[in-house]
DNA sequence: AGTTGGCACTCACTGAGATCGAGTGCCAGG
DNA sequence: CCTGGCACTCGATCTCAGTGAGTGCCAACT
């Protein structure tokens, strides 16, 4: 039972560190906890925990720390969920509940988040990838200009202006417009890809009225639904709270801040979060980018059950308290996927 | 003409302080500036401009610091005009040349803004309310469902859910579609706000049909119109900047941070800005904020030249390169104009 | 009047001890 | 296997003198 022990004095350190924010002594240990041993006991505990790379010191005669594999073994076993406080469940869905779009959804995902873990926090847009086609609209703004609206099941809606070089004639555009909604509706991406593109006619026919309109209207539309500029987008909030970094900062905040603008970089930091339910913990020098070794990820993905939409997270320093932004992680994740599903 | 030289010897000071980032000592002025005068005399002009509130020091006998009043001199008379490099202005227009849609203009102009000023970059969306109405759309995505689109000059598209308690006949549906392509085109925002209302049947001819879809789209649009929140939205970039503030970390840039997110704050910050061609500056205390009290705005309107639609700018530390700044802002401002008039 | 060299003075900064104490490792005894 | 005791390590803190950049002032010079 001795190893049960050990673990408790590892959990006992990673707990202690976290909040104090200094290496832990022996002493401070068996008094804050209620171990029922002595200071000389932990001692030997932690000998063993520092030699199977549990913990370090700083320096010789300092208390000790969690190395990266510390607080791995900390979240992978030795935490136990933490529900949140009815309290926090109340002001999370009446913050979320007010949203009125999808826009708005996801800027109050990524405060709300924030707060509640006091890191900073990323929320990555629904991609478009794995949602369907609502509707799609033909507007024609003069003879030549036609404005093509997309909407998606999420609420997204892309549009873009086609320019023709001969005018489109009304009746024409009706049969564009009715031959585009019998393909595309209810299909998902991928699907309404394929069948607008077989819409447009052979090269030999192209002679026949309507069809430059319809190849430069489905070819916006594609275009409109491959956009991985829209895949990438992510809201960034919270980075005040960089500010509580304290010590190593330019070791820590200067890329970390770097980092937030490249969205591209941030969604690579998130990762493809599994299935909808599972929390990712991804810590220190655990990820792709080296200078973000003092870094942990929380994250996970959001949307309905069977397929996650997209993913959100927190980016905070290796020393943090897991369990407690874990469930924020996970319940965030679950509000929005409820306010998602609604809409 | 001693007068003249003493404001020389502040534009040295305040140079020097930017450049090196320490208190410049009157032997070192002499030395890194051409004046043609003794340590000794630039020692009694600094004891007048300290006198005079330009200039003060940290502790008695090191060198002088720049005051909040120095920089409002140094940038109201002593700086000439730093016309950017060619390269730079090649930079600019190539970098802002590619930009596809409107976001991608704020996009690009607020990441190239923070490049080219090392500093943190704010650029506000063009504003509704200066922007006229291109098109407004009906689309009925099933009898009782409108979606409503309303196209702005700006190149902005809004778009709303029309949700109808009895379904729309077709013809009912095309009737309103035209009423509103009679009043709205063309239009000023609040113009067409205007026009709008006065479609609205008064309340004892609402049984007849479509009364009702008329009310809530000419609602939903005039919402859109006056949607604030489209107002208030900015772009921020080059916040990885304000990790070289070496000193005075805790005290500036924890609020700077928090000023970032709070997108209202930061319009009061960028505040109105005069005309288009001006670029203004607010330096240190004189800003709303005694949280930014050492933190500076260098912002300018942009936008066709008869009205500004909006402001941009930058926000760095008060010992900054006024003059590369204010060169910087007032270019990028220029071609963003640019864009958007050929837009 | 304005400028200059000289000179005494101030005071942040630096580095060398000296001291302190939290924390460790180890060992002998329970 | 646990515990109390003990010597040891070493970062943190303090003091203190030395250094030097920088100042203010004054008398002399132009």
């Amino acid at each position: 039972m001795q190893e049960d022990r050990r673990l408790a004095v590892l959990r006992a350190i990673v707990e202690d560190y976290v909040s104090t924010e200094e290496p832990v002594g022996s002493k401070a240990l068996v008094e804050r906890h209620g171990l029922g041993v002595s200071p000389a006991t932990v001692r030997n505990d932690m000998a063993v925990l520092e030699e199977e790379g549990y913990i370090t010191q700083p320096h010789t005669s300092a208390g000790r720390v969690p190395t990266d594999k510390g607080y791995r073994m900390f979240v992978d076993r030795l935490t136990t969920v933490k529900p949140l406080s009815s309290a926090e469940k109340r002001a999370i869905s009446s913050f979320l509940d007010g949203a009125v779009d999808l826009d708005d959804v996801v800027q109050r995902s990524v405060r709300l988040l924030s707060q509640l873990t006091r890191q900073v926090a990323v929320v990555q847009y629904p991609t478009l990838s794995s949602s369907t086609v609502r509707h799609v609209e033909l507007v024609a703004l003069t003879p030549e200009r036609l404005l093509v609206v997309l909407i998606l099941s999420t609420g997204r809606v892309e549009q873009r202006l086609v320019e023709l070089s001969s005018p489109l004639a009304d009746d024409d555009l009706a049969t564009l417009r009715s031959r585009l909604l019998l393909v595309a509706p209810g299909q998902r991406i991928a699907d309404a890809v394929a069948g607008l593109r077989a819409l447009v006619p052979a090269d030999d026919a192209a002679a026949q009225p309507g069809a430059e309109a319809t190849g430069a209207v489905v070819e916006a539309l594609c275009e409109a639904m491959s956009d991985h500029r829209s895949d990438h987008r992510v809201a960034v909030g919270g980075a005040a709270n960089l500010a509580r970094y304290g010590d190593s900062f330019d070791s820590a905040v200067r890329p970390l801040l770097e980092a937030l603008e490249e969205h591209v970089v941030l969604l690579k930091l998130l990762g493809e979060a599994g299935s909808s339910g599972m929390v990712t913990v991804r810590i220190g020098a655990e990820g792709p980018y080296e200078e973000l070794a003092s870094t942990s990820v929380v994250s996970t993905g959001y949307g309905p059950e069977d397929q996650s939409l997209a993913t959100l997270g927190i980016v905070g320093p290796t020393r943090m308290d897991y369990p407690g932004t874990m469930a924020a992680v996970r319940a965030v994740a679950r509000y929005v996927t409820r306010i998602l599903d609604e809409a």
